[in-house]
RNA sequence: GGGGAGAUUCCCGAGCGGUCAAAGGGGGCAGACUGUAAAUCUGUUGGCUUUCGCCUUCGAAGGUUCAAAUCCUUCUCUCCCCA
């Protein structure tokens, strides 16, 4: 099999290939150009968008041609995959305000440099699509009846499917066509919930060009208690750091369940295959030491090796060790008002560490709350400026979440 | 267009005139145990005050009643059947 179509098999890339023996041919006989697609339908891509783009890295490296296609066509009208509801059509504008900032997000993680690695949006030849002309040209090539056995229809059929949102598929197909007719596009890859869709824009290139391409897909990742991976109470994992700052992401890693560990660090690391398996053998203290790197190699491939330390060195900080405080979630208070005094409700709430002030007081009653690590047991407890130690201070919730606050004039 | 069913607190889902801040489950949070893991057990889970209590919530707006999530009217939305 063709060595990097392997890399991607043994890293637990490959869900499905619609012609394995055929496409490791064809990349045995030269670079071939593939691209991965993805909506701009939020503000910044989340941890999810990135599995099919650390693929999109390791064919890069391996000398292939990848074209990160933005949806700025598509996104306009929504993609029923996986979806169990209709979504919510966001505004032109929207759409390539948030384009920008995927791109953005991608040049940092891919290095677009127009030949190995580029952009394009579908925008480009969707906005002003003729539709007569479409369905003559490729509306004619697909089958409702076909269409509607497709799991990801079939699914919405029980709530309710818009016109629209059908046709995503055909736009999907025809993207393809267009890449392969521009660039000579051979390949997409992408989530598994976009066999559908992928498989109908190779038919569609079989019929109206006669040539043969592929299409490869890669597992939904979840985490081993069933959860979409990347979830957080918050919402998801951005890559956006004034969305989920980097030390939140680092934290996300650092605890993900014994049994995740070794399927991260082959996807979302770069880290050899072969070392990945190792630290990810290892038993109790070993393997929680396997987690801080696997945080570490994350952090640093989306926001660099600096944040990546700094977040590594607040977690030590955070939990009974050497590090800089500095770096954890911080607020500020002005000194006066510790001069007044703070009720402990109130500074875990500004913290935000309470949800409001009943909730703090059940965190204070229930043990979880201390200051500078003393626990709190007074809910009427007042902190002053004798807490203070070096103007700051440290909250912490239960045993995880901390924030320091400083004092300030 | 006609007929039927339904909208409940983060989610699912009971409740069908007072005893309802609203069962149960899930999820979340906290405690114990630990490895910043999982599993398990315990507690907790609208807000304000914690002592009594008060306030806001059961799709929206009105109405009936001493009293409504529970009854009536209108409206909005969803689903199902027929066209």
């Amino acid at each position: 099999m063709n060595r990097a179509l392997e890399v991607l098999k043994e890293r637990g890339f490959v869900q499905q290939c619609t012609d394995f023996e055929g496409l490791s041919r064809l990349m045995d006989e030269g670079p071939v150009t593939f691209y991965v697609g993805c909506d701009p339908t939020g503000p910044s891509l989340h941890i999810g968008h990135m599995v099919p783009f650390f693929a999109f890295r390791h064919l890069v490296q391996a000398g292939h041609h990848g074209i990160a296609l933005l949806g700025g066509g598509t996104a306009r009208i929504g993609d029923p995959s996986g979806k169990t509801e209709m979504r919510k059509l966001i505004s032109y504008e929207a759409i390539d305000e948030n384009t920008d900032r995927f791109i953005a997000q991608l040049n940092r993680f891919l290095g677009f440099d127009g030949t190995h690695a580029r952009t394009a949006n579908n925008k480009d030849w969707l906005a002003n699509l003729n539709y007569i002309e479409f369905l003559r040209d490729i509306g004619r090539h697909f089958s409702v009846n076909r269409m509607l056995s497709f799991e990801a229809y079939r699914q919405r059929m029980e709530t309710g499917l818009s016109f629209i949102e059908f046709n995503y598929q055909l736009l999907q197909s025809y993207d393809f066509l267009e890449l392969y007719r521009r660039h000579g596009c051979r390949l997409q890859i992408g989530g598994d919930d976009q066999w559908g869709n992928i498989v109908a824009g190779i038919e569609l290139i079989r019929r109206v060009e006669g040539a043969e391409c592929y299409g490869l897909t890669f597992p939904l990742v979840t985490t081993s208690d069933g959860k979409k991976m990347g979830k957080t109470e918050k919402g998801a994992l951005f890559l956006d750091p004034a969305m989920t700052t980097p030390y939140e992401m680092f934290q996300y890693f650092r605890n993900v369940s014994d049994e995740d560990v070794g399927r991260f660090l082959l996807m979302f690391t770069f880290i050899p295959t072969e070392e990945c398996r190792r630290l990810a053998a290892g038993k109790d203290a070993e393997l929680n030491r396997a987690k801080e790197r696997l945080a570490w190699e994350v952090t640093a491939l989306i926001h660099g090796k600096e944040e990546a330390d700094k977040a590594l060195t607040a977690a030590h900080a955070a939990f009974g060790g050497e590090g800089d405080v500095s770096q954890l979630p911080t607020v500020e208070i002005e000194r006066s008002r510790f001069e007044e005094g703070i009720g402990v409700l109130d500074i875990f709430v500004t913290a935000g560490l309470a949800a409001s002030r009943s909730d703090a007081r059940r965190l204070v009653q229930q043990g979880g709350a201390s200051i500078n690590g003393e626990r709190v047991m007074d809910e009427k407890a007042v902190v002053t400026l004798a807490h203070l130690q070096e103007g700051a201070l440290m909250l912490r919730a239960g045993k995880k979440r901390v924030c320091r606050v400083v004092c300030t004039e």
